[in-house]
DNA sequence: CATGAATGAGCCTTCATTCAT
DNA sequence: TATGAATGAAGGCTCATTCAT
């Protein structure tokens, strides 16, 4: 009268699984890429050999947080691009959830070492190409549209987004969403296409911000 | 005739600070504010007994950097407060050199400890002010003015500087200044008072990113 | 049919612990509190981690070291006061005996620090109130019986127990054991009723030795 | 008009090495052997350098410290045997300033190495022979005179005096006076000659607390 | 000679990773 | 397979001693 053991066993291995995915998702984005192991284990409810049996060593757990977190990315930018009426619409959309974005990008700003891991890391790699296609999509329709500045490319547009996934001090708590929403409105003006208005240099494209 | 020895002394040590806390910047601006303190006092060339003999311990070093950095800084602001023909150019050039203020504020947002070290130092606090307190002047007569836009606040620039300040992957080398460069002027656009455009929520003051 | 696993696992890491205790005993009463903690992992054949896994610091092995020796003390002093016909023979054997308290004691009188950290446990405490209980229960009675003078307190034997606990230089070897039982024979005569025999001052109580 | 310059010089050292060892005693009495030689250096008013130049090392400022002790013990011994009307009064007198000795006593009992430094030390080794030398003196004629029990050796007296000279816990403060008055007079009934008391073993000689 | 700066060894403690149960 | 115990390397800090000024 039991369940079929494979199931189960599958079943509580994805469950563990995702549970110390989630809670190395947000050790890491309130302690850095340095959180202990154990205490990312204990914050997931099991013990650290189970999380090393899941992940040989650190570097394989941040590539699975990056993976996971650029694909919820992709998922989101393929919708906005889906979904918004006009491209200029899907990149206000797509700037504005960047939040989602935050701890994948944050984890690679954090130290040197885990952005070297993420950046080697095919699977994440993979994602990352994926979301700047759609992103580049976005950002040549909005300029078909007319909306979008003539003189970007989408380089330019992704270094926007990193600038706003930057942490800003926690310690500000509630205002924060507030200074986040002004400065995002602030670039937007900044990126509107304006006559008259020229940036210096040259447009920035996707290979300048490939991490190669 | 003979060379005071008093001064001798001084110099001497005076020399050995200043190579630890250069040695300091750099390793913080490069590995974190948890950069190995013996890494520091090899690149500073001293014997690690040294370092601590001048700064008691990683938070005291930590503080001695941010303060000279700020130091730095509110130097810079006030030259570009005196200098500039127009409250307009202050800020370009202050926006534009916020590369000098990089490590400080890099240092405060690589880690919730170091921030509090550095919010909690009275020294620190003391030069953040002034320089707040040259950026109040600079917006505001730019705001006379009529260049700067006037739905915001100090606070507001200051945090377009704290963007602007964020580590740009340093490995994108050469790019990373023009990434910069253009980063500012699609700032700048934003920032400029134009007829019709109006920012969400309430100007964002210096009390608002105050970190009492 | 199988061992209980909780059972074995226990029983290792307390076969674990209490070498580490014996070591900790061992290395404190030779080197004193300050004896280098890897050196004390050495001697119970553990490393150094494995000690901080069941001491989280010096100051917890102290306390441990304390309360194992306290306890053993309180039982053989409870031992003394039922077993024996008499409340001065009870009190003889205490005082014989008292080699089993001289760790900690000794532990306690070697560094402020280390006292410090023993007299703040609780648990060293509660050991410490239960002994003098005793203790006390036996002056009395011996006084009843007569055999103890009458101008002395509780606390007068307890000190004369630590004074017996300092180490007799432990290079005098063979002999220290005999100038200890002299001693002890020296301290007898003296706490022996006696008519005419006045001590200075007044009685010391449990108050008056009571660290709080 | 310059006083002698040689003069001034050794007068200057010499204060500077008395306030050395003066500053040495307090530190080594609180703090224990291992009192950090800058802070030594620091009470005395010298640099370390200066400290250093009088005592090699630690071992030697050890040394020092328990000659300048043993000294004044030896000293005060002398005078006590010369004053006092009788030997039990001269053996009481000496017991009862044991304090004097406290310092160096304590000094070889707070730490193994500490004490095998003063131990190989010749000057204060022949300061010691002195001592014991007028000690037992003291004893035979105390025995002599029928004051003290004959069944104790000079040994059996020593021992007694450095029960008495134990740290009795700093933190009994006021107390501790009293309590130490009442061992004295504890062991001083217990030193009296008495007929029909034996003590066991044999009398403690000079040769068997020898630390050869 | 006095001073105090510099050095480096040594001990404390933490934590990534491995392994016995 | 899950657990958590054990290990040891790594980095922090202190202090005895040496040496330049």
């Amino acid at each position: 009268m039991t369940v079929d053991p494979e199931t189960r066993l599958r079943a509580d291995a994805r469950r563990n699984r995702d549970q110390i995915l989630a809670a190395a998702k947000r050790m890491f984005s309130e302690d850095g890429p340095d959180a202990p192991m154990e205490e990312i284990a204990r914050a997931a409810g099991v013990g650290v050999g189970t999380l090393y049996r899941r992940f040989p060593d650190r570097d394989a757990l941040i590539r699975a947080v990056a993976q996971d977190n650029f694909g919820r990315v992709l998922t989101e930018a393929r919708a906005a691009a889906a979904e918004e009426p006009t491209a200029w619409e899907a990149l206000v959309r797509l700037l504005s959830h960047s939040r989602e974005l935050q701890l994948s990008v944050r984890l690679s700003m954090l130290s040197e070492e885990a952005w070297e891991v993420i950046r080697d890391d095919p699977g994440t790699r993979e994602f990352r190409n994926s979301i700047l296609e759609v992103l580049d999509g976005i950002v040549r329709a909005a300029q078909q549209e007319g909306s979008l500045r003539a003189d970007v490319a989408t380089g330019d547009v992704a270094i926007v987004i990193s600038l706003l996934l930057h942490r800003l001090p926690a310690r500000m708590g509630e205002t924060a969403e507030l200074m986040l929403e002004r400065m995002l409105a602030l670039l937007l003006e900044g990126l509107r296409a304006r006559p008259g208005s020229k940036l210096p240099g040259r447009p920035i494209t996707i290979a300048d911000v490939d991490p190669r």
